[in-house]
DNA sequence: TATGTTTTTTTACGCGCGTAAAATTTAAAT
DNA sequence: ATTTAAATTTTACGCGCGTAAAAAAACATA
């Protein structure tokens, strides 16, 4: 390593011996270049270490190989582990993420989306706030970049969208409860995103069909907080005994972390044993599910799945050129994690 | 807005009726030119919407607006916290920071860092994964880009540390302990970073001048599923009964929650109050802490502070250059959080 | 060896903006 | 009104690389 700094592409072509075109070609995509004089250039990578000036390499680029990754909200670990998902499956496939989260506030994601359009991304991978998005904006900005939507939708913008089918797993959930025991009352908040609407009406059908009466919760409260709000509502629901059922689906898993918090405090031993006072379910599977007490029992979104759909999806996106084909939409379904709150 | 597409600098400065050369100038420092020729351009900007290239303004600029801030583990809703603070001011400051997280992987942190040189930031504020850090990387790294480290430290590399005073926050919290109950063990794993290790000095010191035996457990398992790590040494640990005292000073929060969660599960009651089995308690004021059962007692790091005195410091270092001057050291105390569970 | 094909080299221009220097205008101060 | 300082315009060049076109070289095939 190190002898001259090479200051350009042109310096690199010298003590290379390759021309700067065929230079140009290889960092922009090496394997178009015959693979001798691929590995003449990476020997003298090895030498030499020299990296092209991203910013040149961008400037007359049509695309960067640049993807953005836009979460709702990464203090949120279960969008932090999506993110990271994503991010690796980016670079693996010689791509550079950039990361970014909204931090559940419409004007962040509309600054996002704003700097974003500046950097002539490839693609974005977007999930997006939901009901805080400013669909104009939203739409503007996948007029001009080819975009994908995870975990929320926002109906007919973007190429794609990628997420849980919350008719099969609210179902799945629902029905468990209703056999080990007493059928359950939905607790939500304001719906921040698609999927909390679909979750409550994913309830309500599988609690007629199996013959119960579907009762809705609604917390006051609106924002990102989920475990303070789940708390703070779970406290006053129990002080004023309001629970219409001692078992509680929460629309997700944080808010039912929340409620567990209240239902400690209260005294509310939770579980399925005899001496049990509530039983409460959760949904996503979030990383800290695993670690409440007692364990929580939800469904949990096959993240896995999600992400490497979302990526692939993009990347196909990307190689072929917007199409003009229709918004593709693909659900995947959640499995029940049976631990033991409920 | 709309009427004509602008595609450049120079047909922004012929609607606008400014020079170009000034237009570069207010794009980089919108205070450095008159104040009416200002509110001329910030007109015309709102009727045409323009934005100059990124990629073709930073090419040439010595120094770009970007900030790299980079944490080792995003997963963590405590660096999320902090990240999401050090971006918005950042941001407020009229920078544009780009988020990385190591995600615990070195290979990954390097990786970060190689891509951060080509960019060319004006600065970086640093959390180091730590012990995993490539200390050589690390210092090639800061030796071309001004570097503020936070949370963890690494010793002689970098313009300055700001972190929190563990010395300080660890007799805190064993203080209290001692007189509230009986006197604590340490709970720890393999140290990430040098905050593990003087965390643990610490508490030695702490219980020496209380006069008690300073016991110090460390679990196996490496990595950053520290709630992992905690839950199944707890396990074990209860199990085996080798907890030398019913009062357990985790080295984290996340430990602790760990732990909570295997006492939980061993129908250890966690608490002060008569009729519990033991006393847990934790370090930083993690975001989840509160909605633990028991809610956790901790003591805070003050991440605003600590932000607020990164991001400052950073700034200052831009403005003025790096003036050789010596690595300062900001260390911020704790405050005692006193919850349920301890 | 001759032929056709693919890859590389040579040459040359352009991208959008930073920036330096000199000329000019504007504002402030006397 | 005159002087002086500060800001702006004009002019011009350069950054590092993408990329197009034509010429040359390397490879593949018969």
């Amino acid at each position: 390593m190190a002898e001259r700094k090479i200051r350009n592409m042109e310096e690199f072509a010298e003590i290379s011996g390759i021309s700067r075109p065929t230079l140009s070609k290889y960092f922009n995509d090496p394997d178009s270049v015959r693979t001798s004089t691929r590995t003449k250039i990476e020997q003298a990578l090895e030498q030499y270490d020299f990296r092209p000036n991203i910013y040149a390499m961008n400037q007359n680029r049509k695309m960067t190989k640049t993807i953005g990754v836009v979460v709702p909200y990464l203090a949120d670990p279960f969008f932090a582990e999506i993110a990271r998902n994503l991010e690796r499956q980016c670079l693996d496939a010689g791509y550079s993420p950039i990361l970014f989260s909204s931090h559940g506030e419409q004007k962040l994601e509309n600054d996002i989306l704003d700097s974003l359009r500046s950097q002539k991304p490839a693609g974005v991978l977007f999930g997006p706030l939901g009901r805080a998005s400013d669909r104009g904006a939203v739409e503007k900005f996948c007029r001009e970049v080819p975009t994908v939507f995870f975990d929320a939708n926002i109906e007919g913008v973007g190429e794609a969208f990628i997420g849980s089918d919350n008719f099969q797993s609210v179902p799945l959930i629902v029905d468990y409860l209703c056999r080990s025991g007493e059928p359950p009352c939905f607790f939500e908040m304001q719906p921040v995103n698609p999927n909390a609407n679909k979750r409550r009406k994913a309830f309500k059908q599988a609690m007629d069909r199996l013959g119960h009466e579907p009762v809705v919760i609604r917390a006051d409260g609106d924002g990102w907080g989920f475990e303070e709000v789940g708390y703070k509502e779970g406290l006053k629901l129990i002080e004023k005994r309001q629970f219409p059922s001692s078992t509680v689906l929460c629309s997700n898993d944080r808010l039912a972390i929340g409620l567990l918090a209240a239902c400690f405090e209260k005294g509310l031993r939770v579980g399925l044993g005899s001496g049990c006072a509530m039983r409460v379910a959760g949904h996503d599977d979030h990383p800290f599910s695993r670690f409440t007490c007692p364990p929580l029992t939800t469904v949990a979104q096959d993240y896995r799945a999600i992400t490497s759909k979302s990526v692939e999806t993009l990347f196909q996106l990307i190689e072929s050129g917007r199409d003009g084909a229709e918004k593709s939409e693909t659900l995947f379904e959640g499995k029940l994690v049976m631990r033991e709150s409920a």
